[in-house]
DNA sequence: GGAATTTATGAAAACGTTTTCATATAATTG
DNA sequence: CAATTATATGAAAACGTTTTCATAAATTCC
């Protein structure tokens, strides 16, 4: 009695019925096969509209084993990073008409691992996936391309995964050139707060800077060098060790860009001034980087061009239902590039 | 030839053979529905593990009717306060074994309709929609109520909507505390750039700007009251008009925050003392605002009271079916702090 | 003008579950 | 111990599409 009346859905029977048609003909006609004629379908077409028919999508899919939902999961969808992405992703993904589930793994394994479960029991389409910084063994996306669906990694990836789609930024340019840069300002004694080794984006971004340093015959300080979370407090921690010695840097890069700001208030805070004494250059051009004093000098990562990418090369392998397997064994590159700004 | 040999997911009827019972009991013990034998259960289970079963939720969903699936219709998933509330939803439906189709309107009203059919389509279990700031006529969203289909409103809502549960911020309370504050600072000549009176939100904010206006005796000079979208032009724009008179206001109440840091880099390009000679202060306490300098107050809107709140009225009158229609005709509230820091 | 082809439609099966109804067995009651 | 009730299972229908196969009608061909 709570409720009134439910309007109940109509079905592709109801309009079969009042136009005195077989099921069979309306759903070709909804779906624009080339066997209906021209007034079969206009007639359909404005029943349905009558109606206010819309067609089930689980019916549909449940049939044709079509979902036309692709599945996204993504460490946590309010960085800055992926959240560009992601936006560009789902407005790339629905004009194709396909849908987005977008899940948050936390940057939890386990998390990662029980949202692949929950994609695979929604039969996705394809699946998207920036994975966690502790993933180092990808079997758990094994099942997706087993049954033929089209895998994308973007961002944090596995190395030798020969069957999906790899896209990811330039990493090791993007630590090359930044430390260059740095050194190319005067910096001689350079530090490099970076994320955990088990990601390829830090172990790049290292081997980056390593080359720069190694180019132009720099020492390296070991204790310069921290792989650890990026996190604010990491951040200031680091800042407080190596500013301690007698001996500090007078160049910092970091693999984030709150770790830049972490840095760069440690140094307010503490009289040191950048860039005069310390420069600094953090990753990833956060809009906070532009707005702080003096405004970090960062590395672009054109969030929208790698979304865009991903768009392009799903709606191409699932129109072709070409699986991947053969033709991508090349991880696609999306270039860096450096914004100089005031800490450099 | 070009794909080896996809792997079939097994279905019920896999397992059924196997242990040589039907797919009912299958289907109830993996349910676990009470009339099945702990023994079978366990076989079940273990048996559904071996073969690595996983439920297809389409068949599940059109048989029960029941998608398991919650549409979220929001203006911009990288909008600060709108990224925040949803990661506290995503987590939280997640839990309950509920994913989400998260859409973005992009602040159009025809993408909106849209986005509302596809959805429609997908026979969500239940709807949550920020709406776009266009949206005065909210009739696209009837088709949900009426069949039963749960709606929830934030942020951006409908004024009189009955069957529908509201959570909004307490926006009146907030231009309130704002403009007091500025007048307890000694603001007497107080600038408000709010957003399209079009939406319940700057119309709330005016009103509390307007009562505290008011309750201090003071004037309002009509030149200083802006109505327009809130980027970061528009609001330079408003600054310059302003102070190109003899007469300057002394305190400004922008309605977001990109609109606060627009005028305090307005104020620092023509050395304009903050908040020596202008006080401002924003809403909705982005990141940003605490590491500009000086950082800005603002007002704290809590996305993640306003995300759990959302999923605890959800989750409820899932549980429940009950239909909202007749208990939740009050809108909920969530309060407001004032953040005060630099300029002000 | 009949045979072959193209075009337009329908009947019925299929997709993988859940659920109703029926039934067989086991446990409980008087 | 017969009668009832509780427990455990199966057969078959149902959900709303899409698709295969068959066929009728219209068109083209020689």
């Amino acid at each position: 009695m709570a409720n009134p009346k439910k309007v109940q859905q109509n079905t592709i029977l109801d309009i079969a019925e009042a136009l005195k048609l077989s099921p069979a003909t309306i759903s070709r006609a909804l779906n624009d096969h080339p066997h209906v004629k021209e007034k079969t379908k206009n007639d359909v077409l404005k029943m349905a509209a009558q109606l206010g028919y819309r067609r089930n999508n689980m019916a549909s899919g449940l049939r044709s084993n079509k979902t036309h939902t692709i599945g996204l999961i993504v460490p946590r969808i309010s960085m800055f990073f992926h959240a560009e992405v992601i936006t560009t992703i789902q407005n790339g993904l629905q004009k194709y008409g396909y849908n987005l589930i977008i899940c948050q793994s936390n940057d939890s394994l386990d998390m990662e691992k029980e949202l692949t479960e929950i994609l695979l029991s929604s039969r996705v389409d394809a699946l998207i996936a920036a994975c966690t910084l502790g993933t180092t063994d990808f079997s758990h996306f094994d099942k997706f391309l087993q049954n033929g669906t089209p895998v994308v990694f973007y961002d944090r990836v596995p190395l030798n995964e020969q069957k999906a789609t790899i896209i990811k930024g330039d990493d090791f340019r993007g630590g090359y050139i930044a430390t260059s840069h740095l050194i190319e300002t005067g910096c001689k004694k350079i530090a490099h707060i970076s994320g955990p080794l088990t990601s390829n984006l830090y172990q790049d971004r290292s081997a980056g800077f390593l080359k720069a340093i190694e180019q132009h015959k720099l020492p390296v300080n070991e204790n310069w060098v921290f792989h650890q979370e990026l996190t604010h407090a990491n951040a200031r921690e680091a800042m407080r060790k190596m500013f301690e010695g007698d001996v500090v840097p007078d160049g910092l890069f970091t693999d984030n860009d709150t770790s830049a700001i972490a840095a760069l208030e440690f140094a307010r805070e503490k009289g040191i001034d950048v860039p005069g004494e310390l420069k600094i250059i953090g990753y990833s051009n956060d809009p906070r980087t532009s707005i702080i004093t003096p405004a970090i000098t960062t590395i672009e990562q054109f969030p929208d061009e790698v979304g865009r990418k991903i768009v392009e090369t799903l709606i191409n392998s699932l129109k072709n239902n070409t699986n991947i397997i053969d033709e991508r064994t090349v991880p696609i590159t999306i270039p860096v590039q450096l914004i100089r700004r005031m800490t450099t």
